[in-house]
DNA sequence: CTAATTGCAAAAATTTTGCAGGACT
DNA sequence: AGTCCTGCAAAATTTTTGCAATTAG
């Protein structure tokens, strides 16, 4: 990992231990939208005795840091963006993959809204990908 | 219930049980965006018998008729809603309450999802709702 | 050295499933 | 009558928690 990466998250007061700077790692640059045990799975091979409450603890460290995004959008499982600008998503209904969606749309504030404090909005779209729509044929 | 619901509802080829009934009868103008236990809660008192299988074997079958939508914003807790009309939703993130938005916003399907099957979008507004806000000063 | 983090195991929370008995059409 | 539905209990899935041992700063 670079540097200046590991300097942003030193200063960001992250104590960066082996298995952070994996996650961290393994996140960045990865628009694969993972779940908390895809993570696992893709570390285990090089930190066999890591734990899922390391995983789930850093994710939530990260979170907070504003460092990573959760996705709600397959129901039960949480998936984890670490692609922080802000953008929408597209949710394959049938093979669960997200896709992130960075045209801009014009979305105004709602009225209804306007004693609220927004923070952030984005918009999910559902349907089927394109290569599940072909294997459908 | 209404004797137009009653046939809409057999129209579809919903056997309709007591609990069904009662489930859908919970659900029409609700706008609380209830979870399953939610749901199961509000029955108890007239179905001391009913049980979690049959309040999630009726939302699948509601789901899967286009009577309910599931809201996934609050992570792990799934939220249901029989307001099927195209909406938009905002999350208070402190008391988890779900509103409905009803302005029309002009989404345009991005170029990348040229090749999906779009079936619906939404836009997923994140804040803080306006009494929570007062109760934070 | 100190506070934060890890790993383990157990618990919690939500949803799903199998099956026997019962109810709707 | 036949199929679908209910209720129970157990299982499955995902996430959270308590605590002792370890480690980064």
């Amino acid at each position: 990992m670079k540097e200046t990466k590991l300097r942003f998250y030193k200063s960001l007061g992250l104590k960066l231990t082996p298995q952070r700077l994996a996650i961290l790692e393994y996140l960045e640059d990865n628009r694969t939208h993972p779940s908390a045990e895809d993570i696992y799975n893709a570390l285990k091979p090089n930190f066999p005795s890591m734990s899922f409450a390391t995983v789930y603890n850093t994710l939530e460290v990260l979170r907070k840091k504003g460092l990573v995004k959760e996705i709600n959008v397959e129901g039960v499982r949480k998936r984890f963006d670490a692609f922080t600008h802000p953008h929408n998503h597209f949710f394959c209904k049938n093979c669960k993959k997200v896709i992130d969606i960075e045209s801009k749309q014009d979305i105004t504030i709602p009225e209804e809204l306007k004693d609220c404090e927004i923070n952030e909005y984005q918009i999910i779209y559902f349907g089927i990908c394109s290569e599940c729509r072909k294997k459908q044929d």
